[in-house]
This record gives C-alpha cells, structure tokens and sequence, in this order.
DNA sequence: TTGAAAGCGCTAACAC
DNA sequence: GTGTTAGCGCTTTCAA
C-alpha cells in the first residue's frame, strides 16, 4: 500500500509537499498539486488514518455502546432504528461508528472507558445502559465526550436525548379519560429506569389533571417483558375486575396484557381497551392492532449523533435534545360504555 | 493521558522495557514487571490501539458494510440479527467493530475499498449489497479479506456464509405437497439477489421431485415489498384461480399476498395456503400466524464473523459456510380438501 | 512555494 | 534482563 513517501518520491518533492497538497491547502503551487493528485491516483493511495489520527489527536470516530445485543434478539426494533439514525448522520458528517465488543464472558473484561481510551474515540453514545451502571458512572466521570439516550445527565461534554415521557404517557391517559374510563391500570417496567420512572410521572399526572385519583395498587411492574407482564396482568385483572382499561410502559407488554386479556375471556377493545408505548412494528400487525404511544426512536440516534458532534465541535450548547412523541390511536381502545360490576 | 514514556520515566527504565512488560513478555524480570503494572494503573494508563495498529499493521477491527440501514426502518430484523451475531463473535475474539457511514448523499463519496483501506481494517463484512454492485466487485478484486453474507464469492481471501435456499424452498414446497396442493403459485424477490435464485430454483426443483409441474406463469416478483406483492398477488390470483397456496420468498410478501387473498375474499388458510421465509418476529404476530423457512440470522453473523477471522488468523480454509434453516408450520398452511374451479 | 526535521505512541530488531 | 535505535505514516512548526 502506498504512502505518500512513494507519492513524493515519484513527485520529486518532500512529503510535507505532498501532505499539504493532498489536503487542499492552497500554498502549493497548482501544478505540483495537479501532478501529486494525478500520482496518488495512479499509486491507488490511500491516506492511513491511524496514522493521521495518531497525530491529530482525533480519530472522527465514534463509539457506541450499547446493551442488550444478544442472541434472545429483542423483538423491537428499537436498538436498531436509533443505530440506524446515529449511521444516518454519521454518514452525512463523516464520522465513522465503532461498536464495541463488550463480552460479558471475556476474562479481563474492559470498562467502557478503557475501550473509548484504547481506540482514542472523539465521543461515545450509550444506550440501553442502566443509570446506576458502574461503568456508566465511570465513563461520565471521565473526560470523554458523551451523549446518554433516555438516560439523564449534564455536564460540560456530556448530553442526553429522550422523548417526553412524561407528556406521552399523559396523552395515553387523556385517551383513555377521553373516552370515559375511569378505572385506568398501568403495566410499568421497572423502577430503575428513567423511561419507567417518568412514565409512572405522566400516568399520575394526568389522571389528577382530569380529577381522577391515582390507585397504586393498580400499578405493576412488567419488567419490560412479555410473559411476565402477562403474568402481572392477569392476577392484576382478577383482583380487580373493575377496571376497564390498561397503560403499558411498552408494546411488548401490551401484548402480555392482551394475552391475559383473552386468559380472562375479555375482549379486546370491548372489555378492555389497551395503550401500548414505542410503537413497534409489530403494533400494527398484531390484531387488534394496538393503539400506543410512538416514540421516533430513528429521529433520537439522528438527534444523539448531532448532539455529540455538536459537543465535540463545540457548536451546540442545549445539552439535552426532546425528540417528539405521538399518541397512534389504533383498535385496542373504545369508549367505555357498559357499566362494569 | 500517559504513555508509556511516561511510564518508563517513573519507573526508571526504557520504553522497551515498559512495552515488553505490559505485553507479557517472559524476558522481564518479574519485579521491573510488577512495578510497571503498578505504575501504569496508578498513571492510569490506556495503551493507544492507534499506535500499535500503525507499526504492527494489524488493527483488530473488522469492517461492516450494510445496506438496507436507513430511515424506512426495516420491518424485519435480519440485520440487527446478523450484526448481533458479529457482535457476539468479535466480543469472544476481542475484535471492534467498525460500521461504515456510506452516505450516498455526500459529494466525493467513497468506495467501500477506500473505506477499508483508510481505516486499515482486517477485513470486513458485506450484507444486503447487491452482487452487481461496482463498489462490491471493487472489494472483491482487491486484496482485503472479506466475507459476505448471501452473496456467493469465493477466493483465497473471500468467503460466504448463507443458507441452504434451494432446500430451504423444497421443505416448503414439500409441506404444501404433502398437504395436498397442486397449483401452487410463488411471489419471488427479485432476480439480481442470490437468494431469490435460489429459493426459485428450489421451487422448481421440491415440484419436480414431486412430479408436479412448474408453472413460469405462476411466479411473480414482489421485490421483498409488501405493497407490491400485494398487488402482484392480486393480479396472479385474479387471473389464476386455480391457485391453492402460495410460497413467497420473505414473510414481508407473505403479509402482502395475504392482504391481496383477503381483497379477494378468500380466507387463509381455508382457501389459501401461504408460506413464508425468514421467520422474522412478526410471523408468529399476525394472525393467522404465518408458516414459514426460519434462518438462523444470528448464527449467520457467528458464522461470518468466525470465518472472516479465520481467514484473517489462517486457520479456516472452507469458505463456504451454510446455516440450517427449518420448516416452521403454523396456521397459514392447511390440507386442501376443495376442488376449486 | 517548498523542504528539513521533529514528533504522535508504539513495537521490534539488535546490541550489551 | 534491559537499553538503543530505527521505524510505522502522517502533520506541522520553522527555515529557506
């Protein structure tokens, strides 16, 4: 592979000559410029970027971190849509993605920033790690640039998005309150994360906006999965008949509820009307097709990578980017007529 | 950040010293050893993986080069699969991952070639890139090693990993057969992907076996698009009402065709069988849930990750590599009992 | 407009 | 066992 000591040696000029003119600077003459450019072509150079990082101390690279990226292939997309918005953007300004390749398995594994340190990363977006995470904890004491998703933190070279959790769980609720239920549950994930947390937050708030009381005997933890939110659904729906309908903290578990729904012998949306959230692709498809909260997880990678580019540039100050939800009125929700118990 | 210089000052003695303790090499007396570890924790050292890589020319990183990464969000999760299974390789191998930002948009584009070459990646893998693609046949003629995924190549430095398409198609052929079928329709991808002509050919070849005729007229190209599968099904239908059952080269065209028999009024499976390919999460979704040719889309990603670093180590030498795939019957799929027509 | 020289942080002969 | 030295391929002062 050549380098542009061949080029300069076939040039007949140094190699600062040809760095520069490789690089667009304009205090070369134009036809050395010329004759170098032709030469690289014909040498089929390649500029080594590890070498050029090495020295210009940026790599125009980023790292990404993420978590549950494993066999059990999660049936949302979500991991995958924000990815594909932070290559989105990546493509347009030039940076490139590193993906790290945290085995849990490996002997000696390394922190996250040990691995950001080794590859010399200008930043690194985190997603799906735990808030209380100690490697998460460790790389937001470091110097590293960084950008959370859906986890909140600030600081000079640290950012986070998210959606407003708290507002679209409110518009699940004036949904449902919209449509005369009164009795509403909530299927939450788990108290550890920040998304549950303001979720729960939405739920409350919105039911004491339309002067409805807030039960917490009516909230259980699905733990974001299928099966156990059936679980939970359908001892929470023997204990309280009553109510008419339920908010999910995501789609996987409205399906978990559907299910205990129809372990009932309730119909869907006739009995119990369900809002899901995320707005995965299989919310459509499923039947009825279920009405939920849509988070536009490709625009949070977009927004993510801006954000860290920004704060590696040091041309964006708003240190927290809200990407907008919206409320997919689908078939799982009806009026409540009928005058249950 | 310390370097090892700064290591070998504090520990008074040479940086070959520093560099030959810290690789673990036996030829250093094990106190010096020791009290470099312990500086070097104590400096809180990262070796520069940007350095290394430059003199040892190799950089531990292997290249990712997908298509199909972009807003439109795939509704099926085959390369979040593939990249899982890559993912899961490299973190037991320590190799990183480096996922290319093609941006087709960018002016002064650059070849995948130029991409890896730049960023001196060991090798790299392609997924979802036509196999007439200019810049593919660039890779291929160069000297980096590469696998791809369902694209077939073969070289010293090149290999595959797919799945046995043409059996894939004859077990779904034999399950409509043995289920009674006989006019029995395919809606294809296209002709430009390997796979489509596979899955063809095993069509063709699962009738013959069976001593039924095939048909050209009863295949039609959905170009893996639900929407245009739905209304390329709904023509052939219409004009052949013969048809019993119909195979289709991605589940995503299966919803479309079972779309096109609802317009028709013809229920599923009752007066229309339908098998699918690829298994993704929505198959067992929808309802009726879709029979269908499960890939193992992870173990596709194992595979290739494991045969690009054996290429790159020298210790594979097949560069071939088939992933099973498996029948899964479900509800779209029942005994043709009527005689139509 | 061009070149010589230093250095980014590391490894690897080759001495001692 | 340990150090000296010469690079890997590049950018960047500083001089000419």
């Amino acid at each position: 592979m050549s380098t542009i000591k061949d080029i300069a040696k076939a040039a007949g000029v140094s190699i600062t000559t040809v760095s520069r003119a490789l690089n667009g600077y304009s205090d070369v003459s134009i036809k050395t410029k010329q004759r170098i450019h032709d030469i690289a072509k014909e040498l089929e150079y390649s500029p080594n970027a590890l070498a050029r990082s090495l020295v210009m101390k940026k790599t125009k690279t980023i790292g990404l971190l993420v978590s549950g990226l494993n066999r059990s292939g999660s049936k949302d997309h979500i991991v995958m849509d924000v990815l594909t918005g932070i290559h989105e953007y990546c493509g347009e300004y030039e940076y490139d993605i590193v993906l790290f390749s945290t085995s849990t398995s490996r002997q000696g594994e390394k922190t996250y920033t040990q691995l950001c340190r080794e590859r010399r990363v200008d930043g690194v977006i985190v997603q799906g790690i735990k808030k209380d995470d100690p490697y998460l904890i460790e790389i937001l004491n470091s110097d590293i640039p960084c950008v959370l998703v859906d986890v909140p933190a600030e600081g000079e070279k640290v950012g986070f998005v998210t959606t407003d959790n708290v507002e679209g769980a409110m518009k699940a609720i004036d949904h449902l309150v919209s449509l005369g239920h009164d009795k509403i549950a909530m299927v939450n994930g788990h108290d550890q994360a920040f998304v549950s947390q303001e979720r729960l937050k939405g739920f409350k708030l919105g039911l004491e906006n339309l002067e409805k009381t807030f039960h917490p005997r009516l909230v259980v933890n699905g733990d974001y999965d299928e099966a156990i939110s059936e679980e939970k659904a359908f001892q929470l729906l023997q204990h309280h008949p009553e109510i008419t309908a339920v908010f999910c903290a995501s789609d996987l578990m409205a399906f978990g509820v559907m299910r205990a729904a129809r372990r009932h012998g309730l119909r869907v949306p006739e009995d119990l009307s369900i809002v899901g959230y995320d707005d995965i692709a299989l919310a459509s498809y499923v039947s009825p097709p279920l009405t939920t909260i849509a988070q536009d997880t490709f625009e949070m990678g977009y927004a993510a990578a801006r954000l860290l580019v920004g704060i590696l540039e040091e041309t964006e100050v708003e240190r927290i980017c809200m990407v907008d939800n919206e409320l997919k009125i689908r078939e799982t929700t009806i009026k409540q007529a009928k005058i249950k118990k």
